[in-house]
DNA sequence: AATGATATGTGATAAATATCACCGACTATC
DNA sequence: GATAGTCGGTGATATTTATCACATATCATT
């Protein structure tokens, strides 16, 4: 398990029975880069807070489609597991490790416990919230209003924000989280190329605009 | 200013001092239909509940473009004027009064208090932010993934079921709520016709498709 | 170095949507 | 009931994005 000196410098301003308390209900879990920790509909057991990593948010279409909305970094948690009420809440996100991560599993009978309990997690879960809720709307934003050579520059701008300037990313896997096609991604890529905004590699480019 | 019974009706499960302090604090206020109650942009003085009538929440473009994200009713409230901790929060989205509205207008210096005093207002805020995200992740999905047939399907269902079959909305309306043109809105509208899930008529349409 | 797998480039074409131009129909108002 | 303003219909065309087909490039493995 994790020290409670970690947990404090992940997860700061905490009261310290919280630290206690999620030192002895949550277990510390590992995954794997490229693993679905949750997809749409299933079922919520736990409520899942990122210690370690970084972890993508997508919603999910029907037909099997992805849109990337937004990334979890440590000290972050994943909005949906929050869940206050009732036992069988249902996944509306699809959820994957994009690095290696740890994090902490909480069953969600602590969830309502812990609101009563510790004033410090109930302002956690409203922080929670309100970042999340800000980040999809900057993604409808550029969703419902931008064309496909903007949500790319944005999309690569956060990757950037997240992982430095190398992006490490196929043109498949960006226009999956786009849901776009690789084709249209290798044409606008290679127009940015042309403007001297990025320099391609295989499987990678460099983004070198200001 | 409005009656405690009132206010119990449609905010129900507050704790009696949570009611008399908005008894004592806000503002109850009215605004006519078509009114703009917040702008993107705009400094947030105060949080507003819906006490009576229909919100319409929107993402605004750089452009100047709208996007429809969802409706706010009577006990609901706006999630992003919930602001709990700094007071120069700007806000991230368009509100307008559908039809003529009352509402209660909170300082926004009593979030933070009230928080820490009220337990039954903590959980209003993060059922606020819950349901707000869930409407946000139905917006994305509709965005992402479908055509604009889809698209207005999915709108007028949703204008359906605040205000029943008959929707009062010229195609232009339509058009500006979903970031589209008039003409594409009106060839799909037609399409719909023939295809008898609806009956036009100037300035409003019946759905009858079950 | 040959092979197969994966990644990228690109033309051709189709489909969806946006834009422009203009028309006729209805409505409110005087 | 003439008129101006709003609303809706529709063809033509442009733009954006999706899809198909296939070529080339790079890499890993042997």
């Amino acid at each position: 398990m994790i020290s409670k000196e970690a947990l404090k410098k992940i997860f700061p301003d905490w009261e310290e029975g919280l630290y206690d308390a999620i030192l002895k209900e949550a277990e510390l879990k590992e995954a794997k880069a490229g693993t679905t920790l949750l997809k749409m509909g299933q079922n919520i057991k736990s409520a899942m807070l990122v210690v370690e990593g970084t972890v993508k948010l997508y919603q999910e279409g029907e037909d099997g489609g992805e849109y990337f909305m937004y990334h979890l970094n440590p000290g972050e948690a994943c909005a949906v597991t929050l869940v206050c009420n009732y036992h069988h809440e249902q996944s509306q996100v699809l959820a994957k490790a994009v690095t290696d991560i740890q994090y902490l599993a909480i069953p969600i009978e602590f969830m309502e416990k812990w609101l009563n309990e510790f004033k410090s997690w109930h302002y956690f879960v409203i922080r929670t919230y309100r970042s999340r809720y800000e980040e999809l709307l900057k993604t409808i934003n550029e969703t419902a209003f931008k064309n496909m050579d903007e949500r790319l520059e944005f999309y690569i701008k956060r990757q950037v924000k997240q992982f430095g300037n190398s992006v490490n990313l196929t043109h498949q896997e960006i226009a999956n989280d786009l849901n776009t096609s690789r084709e249209v991604v290798s044409r606008l890529l290679k127009k940015m190329e042309n403007n001297g905004w990025i320099v391609m590699n295989r499987n990678s480019f460099d983004w070198i605009k200001q």
